[in-house]
DNA sequence: AGGATGATATCC
DNA sequence: GATATCATCCTC
């Protein structure tokens, strides 16, 4: 199987799913001529606005805009003053939902730590001028990289949430089980 | 356990 | 304009 690079179809699906099917697939970014690719190991859903621990659930904001708007776009938010994040935005436009993306199997030109999404953009040289970015573009993009998806995957609930009530329980996380490179256990 | 560090939302 | 909060990570 060649690798092919994820269509606007795939993320326009239930937002779990996009996140337990994402494991196995690579992320690239062109950054400076440089190719930098990445498998994906750990994911955490966001499930729309009545998800308490979702941004979406702030409302349609400027900062939010993007997770409303049509699937298959990067949604990328400075955290803590210094990391930043990269979501996948999901399902029909309007649903306001994405998938953090929180850990990456080195592939190549990866040199720094990947293990957390904040050490993840930096090894991958994302930032804020990528969100709102097409994932269907040259530069930055997912790929199905081909590879019989024999493993195990773990569900668990979600990091640092936990000023979200009764969503921070809910088991919206991710990860290929017994990799090295998930963020924690 | 606490600090770095800045964008964002939500007040006044 | 001020302030509280934060889907993190590092060091102690």
């Amino acid at each position: 199987m060649k690798p092919r690079k994820l269509q606007r179809n795939f993320y326009a699906r239930d937002t779990a799913t996009v996140a337990r099917e994402l494991l196995g697939k690579h992320l690239v970014h062109v950054d400076g001529g440089i190719v930098r690719r990445g498998r994906i190991v750990e994911t955490e859903a966001y499930v729309g606005p009545h998800d308490l621990a979702a941004h979406s659930s702030k409302g349609i904001t400027p900062r939010t805009k993007i997770m409303y708007g049509p699937p298959g776009f990067a949604y990328v938010y400075l955290i803590y003053g210094m990391y930043h994040c990269m979501n996948v935005v999901t399902e029909p436009e309007g649903h306001g939902s994405a998938v953090l993306l929180r850990a990456l199997e080195p592939v190549a030109h990866l040199e720094n730590n990947t293990k957390g999404p904040g050490l993840l953009c930096r090894a991958m040289g994302i930032d804020l001028r990528l969100n709102g970015h097409d994932l269907l573009s040259e530069d930055l993009y997912l790929e199905d990289a081909g590879e019989d998806a024999t493993f195990a995957i773990a569900q668990r609930p979600r990091i640092g949430v936990d000023y979200a009530g009764e969503w921070a329980e809910k088991p919206l996380r991710f990860y290929i089980e017994g990799n090295r490179f998930v963020s924690r256990k």
